[in-house]
RNA sequence: GUCCCCUUGGUCUAGUGGUUAGGACACCGCCCUUUCACGGCGGCAGCACGGGUUCGAGUCCCGUAGGGGACGCCA
């Protein structure tokens, strides 16, 4: 391990659920890592004793595991830099206080909320606005200080900032900023419930823990030159920070749950498969080029990213290019894949293979479903819309559609030439043992020629005869898949 | 309100001073076809605005407008 090596970090606070943002920022990080060769880690953030949940940093770590992003150190796996929870690591948020105390960079400040929402009104009330903490107790004599601590009063610790001149980085995605030091004020670094403060944990923690380099989203960017102060205070030599910009909803406003899903286990409950997810939170914010594919696997993207390709302006997201992306890998997958896939909705579902429906060539679950995959081709692209595909193979007691049932069978001739293939199917094909998608094609084709009709004319009552829809996959397919006797029987049932 | 950032079709983007401004999603049309989808082909549509700099600006500078973010003893 040398120090070259990159080590970058995804640092959620447990008090929800595992975002699109969050996601985004966890899988720059990690690509960035990954095609570096570097360290991935994972780090909770829960120094807010109130909103700190347990059951918020297992989704997390549920969401992560879901996109594939593993993290080579982090909590239950530990690492050489641990302990890697925030709230287990007071004792290096205290000494790292101390050095602070030691080198007069902080002072205690016992203003009481109330204090501070006191004095901001006023300053509103006077026809002023509050810039944040107005330097109050910055400088208390030894006497008023040993006042208050003898009335026993709570005091945090305020980092001093200079007042002039400017403070500024070199981002890596928009290269330099610069604040000017008057408008950072003096803020908590250590609050009197004895916690560090965010800003100052984060420094600790990705100084001690080694981190090269800070990716996060663009709403870190105003804690950044206070950061700095805070490394500079400390005597550390800071990372390179990047910031990423925000994704937007398709309104351009930031986006929430109001806008559709936002968690990543709610895009997972409505299809969207994980490499799919991984690819388009990869697309947004950062391009791969001028051209080619942009569906693209893990790997390739660690392949191919790029932290100069970052993007700095927010994006809206696009439900239905993710639509689109992750079509485009469920049907890319091989068969074996969607298998996988398959087999689990069906048990869901209920569904099983019945040897009685006598379909060529099939003895099981297992085969049927292959089979069933192979029959739908490119139509294995949703998997929402997969029990609606395929619940008619299953059950006689499936979805119709209303209006294209009527509209068929609602006509007399219709009917005529339903009951007719069922005579037809019934008195050609063999009396036992199953037919294929050619004996089926043969009868109907067979009898379209005889009555001088055209096979359309017969394929589509079929179509909604046995199927309740108006759109399948090949009819000829379908009736092996269904078999002869549930064909012949649900064609009887279409024309009564 | 203050500070910071962003601005190529409806959306994601390529583009780094000289291009007929390229691709993808969505949308529309055509082809394929037993329907639908897939696929193929084609189309609609863009450099926010105003000033500079330059022989030449989507590319550089300034301003305006619009959008986003941050202003906590939250993270």
């Amino acid at each position: 391990m040398s120090d070259h090596q990159a080590r970058v970090r995804f640092a959620p606070s447990p008090t929800g659920y595992l975002h699109v943002g969050g996601a985004r920022t966890a899988l720059f990080n990690w690509l960035y890592a990954r095609s570096q060769k570097g360290v991935f880690v994972l780090r909770i953030e829960d120094t807010d004793q109130e909103r700190s949940t347990e059951e918020s940093t297992e989704a997390i770590l549920r969401g992560m595991r879901w996109l594939g992003l593993d993290w080579d150190e982090g909590p239950d796996r530990g690492g050489d830099h641990g302990p890697y929870r925030q709230s287990e690591r007071l004792e290096i948020y205290r000494e790292a206080l101390e050095q602070l105390k030691a080198s007069g960079r902080v002072y205690r400040c016992f203003c009481s909320e109330e204090d501070l929402e006191r004095r901001a009104a006023a300053v509103v009330d006077a026809g002023g606005h509050w810039e944040g903490y107005d330097g109050h107790c910055r400088s208390l004599s030894e006497e008023q200080i040993a006042a208050f601590e003898a009335e026993g009063r709570p005091a945090a610790w305020r980092l001093r900032t200079p007042d002039e001149g400017s403070t500024f980085w070199y981002d890596i995605v928009v290269g330099k900023r610069e604040f000017q030091n008057d408008v950072i004020t003096d803020r908590v670094v250590f609050k009197a419930d004895g916690f560090p403060t965010y800003n100052f944990a984060v420094v600790v923690d990705d100084h001690r823990m080694g981190m090269t380099h800070v990716l996060r989203g663009d709403d870190h960017v105003s804690n950044t030159p206070l950061q700095l102060l805070i490394y500079e205070a400390m005597g550390w030599k800071p990372p390179k920070f990047g910031h990423m910009p925000m994704i937007l909803g398709p309104d351009r406003k930031r986006l929430s749950k109001r806008h559709g899903a936002v968690s990543v286990e709610e895009f997972a409950s409505q299809g969207i498969i994980p490499q799919a997810m991984v690819n388009y939170l990869a697309l947004l914010g950062w391009s791969i080029g001028a051209s080619g594919d942009e569906v693209l696997t893990i790997d390739q993207l660690v392949a191919k990213f790029s932290l100069k390709k970052v993007n700095s302006s927010p994006a809206a997201f696009d439900y239905d290019k993710l639509e689109h992306i992750n079509s485009q890998h469920l049907k890319r997958m091989d068969a074996d894949e969607k298998l996988a896939l398959l087999l689990p909705i069906l048990d869901d579902h209920g569904w099983r293979y019945d040897p009685a429906w006598q379909v060529a060539g099939v003895e099981e679950q297992e085969g049927y479903a292959a089979r069933l995959i192979a029959l739908l081709g490119g139509r294995f692209s949703s998997l929402q819309a997969l029990p609606g595909q395929l619940e008619f193979f299953f059950t006689d007691d499936h979805a119709v559609d209303r209006q294209a049932w009527d509209d068929t069978m609602g006509d007399e001739t219709v009917r005529q030439r339903v009951t007719a293939l069922a005579d037809a199917l019934e008195r050609q094909l063999a009396s036992d043992g199953p037919a294929s998608a050619a004996d089926f094609e043969a009868v109907v084709r067979g009898l379209a020629e005889a009555e001088g009709l055209k096979a359309g004319d017969l394929i589509h009552p079929a179509r909604v005869a046995l199927t309740g829809q108006s759109r399948s996959a090949g009819m000829f397919e379908v009736m092996e898949m269904l078999g002869a006797p549930r064909v012949l029987a649900r064609l009887r049932r279409a024309a009564a």
